[in-house]
DNA sequence: CTGAAAGCGCTAACAT
DNA sequence: ATGTTAGCGCTTTCAG
């Protein structure tokens, strides 16, 4: 005598009616194993198996307990982007680790779909989260409102930084200033800049030093106040369409080839990623100009082989994991900024009389 | 007259009763705008900013509507190592896409813990999500029986293949087959593989060909019997712990550099990824062997610069969010297995006289 | 165009 | 050790 098919959805209570206990018991069976004697519990699994319960589901779960065991991460981009940035795959695996520790997990969430066109609000209204981390998005982005309205704790990185918002990053300045002043102490007095994206809108230009317009990302703005501190607001700066290695170079041979109405070609580059740097290294070897004789190249990030500002994208991952996590239980955790350091390698040195 | 504080949680119900209207109108100036005139629409939705309503709350939403505008990827390892393994990379840039273009979001889970504890189960039986794609388990990984317990759509990927379920892969037997028929076919004679783990427990170690055992992987498994049918059952197999370039660098070292019992010298060696075989080039650097003058080496996974078996993993991301998003909907795609192409490069040559 | 009522599936007090 | 009850916050017929 097989058992007839209940065509209808099996829960929780289905499992209590065919035992002949309350939908508590069955609860307990789940959560609570002390609860309940272990041959009731025994029967209760053993029932639940026959008919192809699938045990408490989790956004009513979720709705009674009121904690998701998840957390997400903003992304101002493609989702897929976030796979092909080195620097945001390290601050992803730190992010992971720290979630992990936590025993939740990780969802993504971008800002763009597939086709590149806008739509992310949706997805955060509707992202079943106990806490969102931002990525770098620029100042006053609609994600960000989408955010803020969800309500629950936020923490972002890179930027913006936002009133009662808790933030991970480093003194993107200072660190700026760090690098140039590197090669200025070198000797260089040409110095241009490679820059990130000012704004979420995508392309590559050279910026008019005159009016080079304020950078809607936090990053890209403080990175470009410092390394102007010191060089001065009159150094030619390109903005690439994208953080990778090929826009880098594209930018750097703008810098380098560039029209025959710049004075002189500039002697160092100062590079807002080492992706971008790397590129810059591609180009000078395309126009033949040996680094760091005829070009200094600082990078950001602190990837070896190259001058760079040494930071950890990982580390400041699992901070947020962590701050995020703290916040989701009602606790606060120092603000610090995050180290960073300069450190000096072989793609800088005194710029040739 | 400032409002005063309400210290109570507010919900659609708040604004309903605040606006003076019932719950459905709130939910219908939230979900219908054309249901309601636009005048008590943005009455209602002033209303609830000012009474710091975050939307309707997606788990409730979620527990009503039945779905969760999200998919699952079950990670049998560390989270962290998603991010480490290029392959894995490019498949979830291309499951990324494909759950993009769904708008929904993807989430990530993993089975060990960031200290590398098992305990992935709960997260399986936790996660709000509408479908769940398996990325390369062992056979009866406890995780897969989790899987499969929650009763939503399943997609595998690599493997195992389950009776049921979507398999997305390619026939590794036969790739592996070509592979191995390349290096025969160039004159290859002494033939040894660096092999993927065969189970869960990693650990780096030659098998004794005699008695390799049956990897649980079955991308592992599929790929060793595929090599062997062609180089026969007595080629030394080394196994490494985790496929990295530095994992492969190490199996080469063991299989070329050899304790003095084996007679002879590989000419080739066939690695289960391109990780593996860069690894290999620089064993083969290190010990002054000339690639592919003194031993052939052909990857796997399509890496420029090797003979390699070319496959796209992203392509085959793209693919299970499809499929997955197809089951979600109660429908069914082809189950064709993907393409592959063994592709030969400059790797591999005829073994010297 | 708006309201009333009935749950979605579960868990946590509080009984017994 | 088990049962009763009362929602969690929302959406959705179905009436008006």
């Amino acid at each position: 005598m097989a058992p007839e098919p209940k065509p209808e959805k099996v829960t929780l209570k289905t499992v209590a009616r065919t035992v002949g206990v309350s939908p508590a018991t069955i609860s307990n069976a789940y959560n609570r194993p002390e609860k309940l004697s272990a041959a009731l519990r025994e029967r209760i699994l053993a029932t639940a198996r026959e008919l192809g319960y699938a045990g408490p589901d989790p956004a009513a779960r979720r709705l009674r307990r009121g904690r998701a065991g998840s957390i997400g991460l903003l992304f101002g981009e493609q989702l897929a982007y976030v796979f092909e940035d080195p620097g945001a795959i390290a601050f992803l695996r730190g992010l992971a680790e720290g979630t992990a520790r936590l025993n939740a997990s990780l969802q993504l969430i971008a800002a763009l779909d597939a086709d590149g066109a806008e739509g992310g609000e949706d997805l955060v209204a509707n992202a079943i989260v106990d806490g969102l981390v931002v990525w770098s998005l620029p100042d006053r982005h609609p994600l960000l409102r989408a955010a803020r309205e969800r309500g629950i704790p936020l923490v972002t990185h890179g930027g913006p930084r936002l009133d009662g918002v808790p933030f991970v990053g480093i003194d993107d300045r200072a660190a700026a200033r760090a690098a140039a002043e590197h090669v200025v102490g070198l000797g260089h007095r040409r110095v241009a800049i490679v820059a990130f994206p000012f704004g979420p809108r995508r392309e590559a230009r050279e910026r008019d030093p005159a009016r080079p317009g304020r950078p809607a990302y936090r990053v890209t703005r403080e990175r470009l106040a410092g390394y102007r501190d010191v060089v001065g607001a009159k150094a030619p700066v390109a903005e690439v369409a994208v953080n990778d290695r090929a826009e880098g170079r594209r930018a750097a041979l703008a810098l380098l080839a560039g029209e025959g109405r710049r004075r002189r070609r500039p002697t160092a580059l100062l590079a807002m990623s080492d992706e971008l740097a790397f590129g810059v290294l591609d180009a000078a070897r395309e126009l033949g100009l040996d680094v760091p004789g005829d070009l200094s190249v600082v990078g950001f990030d602190g990837a070896p082989a190259l001058s760079t500002v040494v930071q950890s994208l990982h580390e400041q991952g699992r901070l947020c994991a962590q701050r995020l996590i703290a916040a989701t239980h009602g606790r606060s955790t120092p603000g610090d900024l995050a180290a960073w350091a300069l450190r000096p390698g072989p793609s800088t040195g005194p710029p040739r009389p």
